[in-house]
DNA sequence: TTGTTAACTGACTGGTCAGTCAGTTAAGGA
DNA sequence: TCCTTAACTGACTGACCAGTCAGTTAACAA
């Protein structure tokens, strides 16, 4: 591997081992995942990954930091640019399936809840900028929506979990179901369609509502 | 601690062992947890515990067998008996809160999570023997409702994972927020009381009707 | 009380792995 | 071409732990 000179470089450099360090900390978990295993994967010797990362606990953060946060900043921006609640539940339901199966955040949520205990102050930290953040969105979208008498959600804090709940279903079957070969996969599209129809009718919303 | 003599006290002292390991694999995950630590908590030596598993490994099996297959049974009691589906739905949604304060599920749920990608054999069963299992048994129940022309679930089966959705994302709240002290916890009979009355709304079932 | 059985103990072994550091080598400048 | 710098390597160390087993002792019978 050429080695990284400029500090571009280095930061395209760290971004290798960041995504290394996710995919061994997701198939291992944190303890059992080896410095060994995270460096070959990055192309790297194991003290090179060193040069970057004092510890294996610094990566550990590094994966939150630098994975999680982009994400949420999607869903803020979707429930703030939606001109109504209803607009917004059909972007949020239209992206879930996406982001199940082609981000990261799946693999993001499977290491925070199989070693999160280890790293409370982590925990913490994911909860304020990305969990807190996400909810926070949503139930002023649906808040909003509720004073404007657009619909009926009047504890708008709870409906936004609810409105979330399947993706989490949905990430951790993708986890934990995904790999075993036979296991039928589940319809996402579909599966999404029809919780956002759910969600329309318990706040009251016509399905044939014209949100383009 | 006295010693076991009678096949009674045997089986008694594999329970206190594998609840001991629940207790340390949820705390630490499976490959951080110590053997001598899961011994001092059952209150024997390691020494002891290999008298009645064979290895680690066998440990993980005993916990999955016999904390998680039990709760299913109820799941599916309740599914079974019930006259009609919003009775169902009342009765699920009840039990809910109960399940995830006071019962081993959530404990279970994170070590498979976090540990299961270790053991594909263990996840496929649970997969089979809990999951599929609970999951027939709700979309039988909305299925039956649906051909009887009580409510409108044309998609059953998607529909029983939307059911169940708020129990995964309560289970893992509690997993993983509960013990941080700055975090509000979540009124789990409320949040329920709401998703009984969006999930009966989607089904098109008046919310005043007469079950209980 | 003594003997027998088996439940139980805990020091030990072999293997694993995070983190270190002396040595190697690629890259760019003179 | 040679020199200097710093990126990179990988063998090594110290700590940790699953699983073992020779020894200990509780329980019960004779």
């Amino acid at each position: 591997m050429k080695r990284a000179t400029t500090d571009a470089d280095r930061d395209a450099r760290r971004e290798v081992i960041i995504r290394a360090a996710l995919d061994e900390f997701f198939e291992s978990g944190f303890h059992a995942a080896r410095m060994d295993d995270i460096a070959r994967r990055a192309g790297l010797s194991k003290g090179a990954v060193y040069l970057y990362f004092d510890t294996k606990e610094a990566l550990f953060n590094a994966i939150i930091n630098t994975i999680a946060v982009p994400t949420v900043d999607r869903i803020e921006a979707i429930s703030q640019r939606a001109p109504t609640a209803a607009h917004a539940i059909h972007d949020l339901c239209a992206m879930a399936p996406q982001m199940i199966r082609h981000s990261p955040l799946p693999q993001v949520i499977k290491i925070l809840i199989g070693d999160g205990s280890r790293f409370p102050a982590v925990v913490a930290r994911y909860r304020r900028d990305v969990v807190e953040r996400a909810l926070a969105a949503l139930t002023d979208v649906l808040a909003r929506g509720h004073r404007r008498g657009e619909l009926h959600a009047p504890e708008a804090a709870l409906m936004a979990r609810l409105v979330v709940a399947p993706v989490l279903l949905s990430a951790i079957w993708q986890i934990l179901f995904a790999p075993s070969e036979d296991a039928q996969p589940v319809d996402l599209d579909a599966l999404f369609a029809l919780h956002r129809n759910n969600v329309l009718s318990a706040l009251g919303l016509s399905l044939s509502g014209d949100h383009s």
